[in-house]
Parts: C-alpha cells; sequence; structure tokens
DNA sequence: ATTGAAATCACTCATGG
DNA sequence: CCATGAGTGATTTCAAT
C-alpha cells in the first residue's frame, strides 16, 4: 500500500531538519527533478507519513525556562475520571505532552512554566483541583541533554 | 533589547500551527504588509525566538509504534559518568528526548521504538551498558493524551 | 513603519519522452 | 518516472514617503 523506499527516506529526513526547504533545492539534494519532487511530497502528506509543519521556538526566549515533568496518579474508584483528566488536560497551554503510562502511576505530564513560582499555582489550580487527581510527583528539569522532535528512519 | 508585541506573538503561533505558510498569507493574517511581515521575520530569527522549522511526522506511520519514558538513576561515585552518559545518549537515534532532573532519579528519557522486542534489545543493549547506569524504570504509553510542540504565547 | 515597482526565484500544470 | 516550457504567484530589494 505505501511503503517508503530510500529516496523517501532521505526527503523525510530533510524536512524535518528543514521544514522550509524549497522544493527545488530538496530536489538538488536527493538528485531528483523538481517535478518529480513535487510528486512525492503531495503522496507524502496524502498518505500522511507528514503531518504537517511548524516553527521550531526558543522556549528561554519567550520566558519558558522551566520544563517540568509530573507523574500523576488517579482514584481508580471512578473509571470516568479518566476521560474528565484527559479532556481537561489537553485544554492547558502550558501542557505540552500528556501520556498515559503503565507502570507505576497513571499519566505523565510535559509542562512548560515560567518559573517556580507559576508552577507552584499550576500545580495546586490546576492539576491537583482536577476531579480524582490521587497524587502527583514532580520532576523539575535541570539540564535538557536532548531534545529534537526528530524521528530516526 | 527585544520584547514581543501583540503582533509578533500572533505571527509566532501561527507559524507553530503551520510553518509553510506564506510570507503574503501570514501577512495578510495579522494585517500587515508583506514586506513589514518580511522584516520581522527575519528579525524573529536573528533574535532567537525562531530556532527553525521542521516537518511533523507520524511516528505510527513510520514504524515507530512504541513510545516509552524511562527513568534513569546512574551511580553517584564518579560524577564524570554523567557526561559520559549524556553525550552516549545524544547520538542514540531512538532517543528523542533526555533531560536531567531533579527528585527519585537522575534521567528522564524519552524514546520510539517499533515494538517491545526492539525496546527490550534497547534496554540491554544500550542503555543498561552505558557505564554508570544503576538501575532503569520503563514506562510504556498506553495512549498519547496530548503531544504538540506549540508553546503557549 | 509603510507603500510601490521591478527583478528574481519557485511552484504548478500542461505537454511530452 | 523523467524532461521541458509557459504561466502564475511569491520573495526580495530598492526606492521613496
Amino acid at each position: 500500500m505505501a511503503s517508503l523506499d530510500r529516496i523517501d527516506r532521505r526527503i523525510l529526513m530533510e524536512l524535518q531538519q528543514d521544514g522550509r526547504i524549497t522544493n527545488a533545492e530538496l530536489a538538488q539534494r536527493v538528485g531528483l527533478p523538481p517535478t518529480s519532487m513535487s510528486d512525492r511530497m503531495r503522496r507524502l502528506q496524502k498518505q500522511g507519513y507528514i503531518k504537517g509543519f511548524k516553527a521550531v521556538l526558543d522556549p528561554e526566549q519567550i520566558g519558558l525556562g522551566l520544563l517540568v515533568f509530573i507523574e500523576v496518579s488517579l482514584d481508580k474508584t471512578t473509571p470516568d475520571n479518566f476521560q474528565k483528566f484527559a479532556s481537561a488536560v489537553r485544554k492547558q497551554p502550558e501542557v505540552l505532552e500528556c501520556h498515559m503510562v503503565a507502570g507505576g502511576f497513571d499519566y505523565l505530564v510535559k509542562a512548560r512554566l515560567h518559573d517556580m513560582a507559576r508552577y507552584r499555582v499550576f500545580l495546586s489550580e490546576v492539576l491537583l483541583s482536577l476531579p480524582g487527581v490521587k497524587e502527583t510527583r514532580s520532576y523539575p528539569v535541570i539540564e535538557e541533554v536532548k531534545d529534537e522532535g526528530i524521528l530516526p528512519l
């Protein structure tokens, strides 16, 4: 149905590193005529390999210097708390990611805040005030060792 | 020196949602002449607000259906293990993120793999074989509730 | 900071091999 | 899948207000 050849992988890799590369330049890099390049781009988007393009901002520069991970445990007695929690957390702009996990807790939340003072407010007013939240553990990030959004191909 | 006005914020928001929007279209949306738009774009990049642009791929589609978070504890007796660990982990393509955290463990690693079989190999051959790694705890993701790379402005 | 005009560049779409 | 050319639209640069 939809398998990727070597050239497709090259294209996706280049686009992950520079999402604004022009069709002509990209075609030249992978050794394809520009018109064939356009075809592949359209196909890769239509088949769902490429979900979109976005600018990558510097969190520090826009005043979001604090990165925090929070482990959240829910009260298991009422199962629809899971839905409520999920839908509430999706609306919070400070929450960049939220994943339901298997293991010692229920959700892992990744959030960016201005500083610890704002985080304290966020934790008590937002996270802890959601229904069914039993317990949270916070892990402030000391150093971001690696953070690319580049998937291996 | 470098503060953001309302229009800058609009621009950054639009670019986070569509990194391939044309200068003309973006100018129209925020109500600016195209040439002024170009100026702002250049300034926002030069000042470091915009670090770059990238394509967002679908992990499932390219065969990376398993998302795992791993808590890593290091042996604290030899401090340069931290550097060794960090530099080794930066080279692993499966590792999308790695953060040094404050709290009950030392590093939080986010990795995407094909499946559990590949993860088992990755855990034993890569993570556990790094010098100084004392203990790891793995949390496979059951459901990705939220995962945008969009920073609030 | 905006406007306008001109030159360059890139993309698309048609044809074809 | 590749090549070519015409037509369209975008970007950049320059000037001027």
